[in-house]
DNA sequence: GTGATTACATAGTATTGATATATTATATAT
DNA sequence: ATATATAATATATCAATACTATGTAATCAC
């Protein structure tokens, strides 16, 4: 059993990016004509003309400028506001595809229910979610060590139970998204001896102070940044402040896998 | 801009489930007629008879079944496959709309990227995913209390960010999902006196003992269900078998809230 | 048996969508 | 001025689809 879905985005109820609109306007950007870029898609001249017009008349701004006559008799050429509208539509697509392909794989058909804990589409209240790639994993009797490389270059240990790895599929080399929560990070300054796997130096790039907690943003380079929320009192007596380098301790327990 | 997307299954390469049909048989199992079914909808009756003996042909297992004849001169009802397949179709369209609902909240048309972090569609390794609703939000400078009521009829703190709060949007009344780790699960037997604002009374549904961990499985009525891995030790120390009174205890903090 | 209602089946008509084709307008290169 | 390639527009043709109309078969209630 196959799971399809088109993707259509609307402008004042009007269907304004279709599939097909897609295609041709991606033969334009390459063609630079819409007579030639028809051909490619393949469709009719006057339904590539209908549909670049409809498409120019809807929006706002112009998602393509034509040129009648001229050089080689004209021509048509994507803005970039239509340039963008490509980018934005071959990233929802690609967003749809692996929701799909989730909801594929964890489709119970037979039952007519979801074979799975929890939502699919779920925005998390954690703070800090860093992408990157699976290692190494460590299977236990009943929880599993993932050592994830993450975008910054650094490595984090998460500790997950062997039934989590198990319904998430988990393999060596997977994209994975570690998910912790603030209040989970301790920060240190100085010469650190503590039994947590997890150790990040970090710049520290603002402090949010509360009455009782305070939050700090810690940058690891451009890519990574990991927010905290410890007490004022530690924040005091680390002497911490925008520009410190400290250092983030996450317990392996403490991060959560998503994928 | 508007986001809208179909969604068709399909078999052996060929339509199958689509919108309209979906329509048709809710109508059907209304009903109880085609003829009826397809004024209902409305579509010819032509139609409609093609689509429902289309559907059949291609499944395996028949989606109706049809009687000619007899009393009021027969009539066609659900199968309970077909039933299933409603069902089925019915939660995969509502993901659908939750992410489509995230997927517009999160794009950022002018400038061709989504204004997010992480992922969109992500399955989580946390075990315990329970849903509710929010019943009560008490703000404070840096962190936020959410009081949950969990179908179970439990009621749950969880202690987040201010900022996640905005970012999620949340709201008394919301529906939202409590998040939490097997590993930050605390098991007691007997009177407690823990500062802990989270304690659930459960009954022992099963114990997986590994060589240094256990995982223990805690039903909460019918409806909600807790993870909780705690060292094996404990298990012992407690007397915990199948069958046992228990009371998980879990940290506000240590609670995540899906949205 | 008659009537009622529905499933099942076929043929013809209408509508729609796309394609094909032809024509005019435009502006540059030669 | 002419040739050229393309946009812009209109009309005719074709194919697919959907709908309408009509008819047959089946079975139970009366």
């Amino acid at each position: 059993m196959e799971l399809t879905s088109n993707l259509t985005l609307e402008l004042s109820d009007q269907p304004f990016l279709l599939e097909k609109r897609i295609q041709l306007l991606n033969a334009i950007k390459q063609h630079g004509s819409i007579s030639k870029a028809a051909k490619a898609v393949p469709m009719s001249y006057k339904a590539a003309w209908d549909a670049v017009d409809t498409m120019n008349n809807l929006s706002q701004t112009p998602i393509v400028s034509r040129e009648t006559g001229g050089k080689g008799g004209g021509g048509t050429t994507l803005t970039q506001y239509g340039e963008n509208l490509l980018k934005t539509y071959s990233i929802l697509k690609e967003e749809q595809k692996r929701f799909l392909e989730r909801l594929k794989q964890v489709t119970d058909v037979d039952k007519g229910t979801l074979k799975t804990i929890g939502r699919l589409s779920m925005q998390i209240s954690a703070r800090n979610q860093l992408s990157g790639k699976i290692e190494k994993i460590v299977k236990g009797v009943v929880n599993t060590q993932l050592h994830v490389q993450l975008k910054s270059g650094n490595r984090l240990v998460s500790i997950i139970t062997n039934n989590a790895v198990e319904s998430l599929g988990l393999d060596k080399g997977d994209d994975v998204t570690a998910i912790f929560k603030a209040t989970s990070v301790l920060l240190a300054t100085g010469e650190i001896h503590i039994s947590a796997q997890n150790k990040f130096e970090g710049i520290v790039e603002s402090i949010r102070a509360g009455k009782v907690n305070a939050e700090v943003v810690l940058s690891m380079g451009d890519l990574d940044r990991i927010v905290a929320v410890i007490t004022k009192e530690s924040v005091e007596a680390l002497k911490i402040v925008p520009g410190s380098k400290v250092c983030a301790v996450i317990k392996a327990t403490d991060i959560m896998i998503g994928k």
